[in-house]
DNA sequence: TATTTGACCAAGA
DNA sequence: ATCTTGGCCAAAT
C-alpha cells in the first residue's frame, strides 16, 4: 500500500459539505509530509470518486486543483461552503477532523 | 542512484 | 494582515 493510496483512502471519507486540510490528512497518516499529500492529490487518478476538492490549506484558502481553483471553488459552493475570494468563511464550522 | 518538484506549513519580519 | 524563508518528504524525472 503506497503513500498515495493511503491518501486517497482517507479522502473518500470526507463527507459532503465538509473539508479537511493537507496537514490533518498527513497527521492522520502519521507523517509530516504535508506537501507530499498535495502532490498525491494533484495526480489523483480516481477523480471524482475521490473528492480531492474537499482538501484545502490550513488557513482555509484554496491552494490548488488540477482543473483550476475556480472549478474547485464552484464544487465546494455547490456543497454549501461559502467563500470570501478563495478563502473559506467560518472554516472551523465546516472542517472535518476525522 | 541523484536531483527536482510541488495542491504545505510554521515562524519571523 | 501580508510576505518571505526554511524545512518537510513522496514521486516523478
Amino acid at each position: 500500500m503506497s503513500f498515495s493510496e493511503r491518501v486517497y483512502r482517507l479522502c473518500r471519507a470526507i463527507p459532503e459539505g465538509k473539508v479537511t486540510t493537507y496537514k490533518i490528512l498527513a497527521e492522520k497518516l502519521g507523517v509530516r509530509a504535508y506537501r507530499a499529500v498535495g502532490n498525491a492529490l494533484n495526480r489523483n487518478p480516481y477523480a471524482p470518486e475521490v473528492p480531492c476538492h474537499r482538501v484545502v490549506g490550513g488557513d482555509g484558502s484554496l491552494v490548488g486543483f488540477a482543473h483550476g481553483l475556480v472549478k474547485k471553488r464552484a464544487l465546494l459552493r455547490k456543497e454549501g461552503i461559502r467563500f470570501r475570494g478563495f478563502r473559506i468563511i467560518e472554516l472551523d464550522k465546516v472542517l472535518y477532523r476525522f
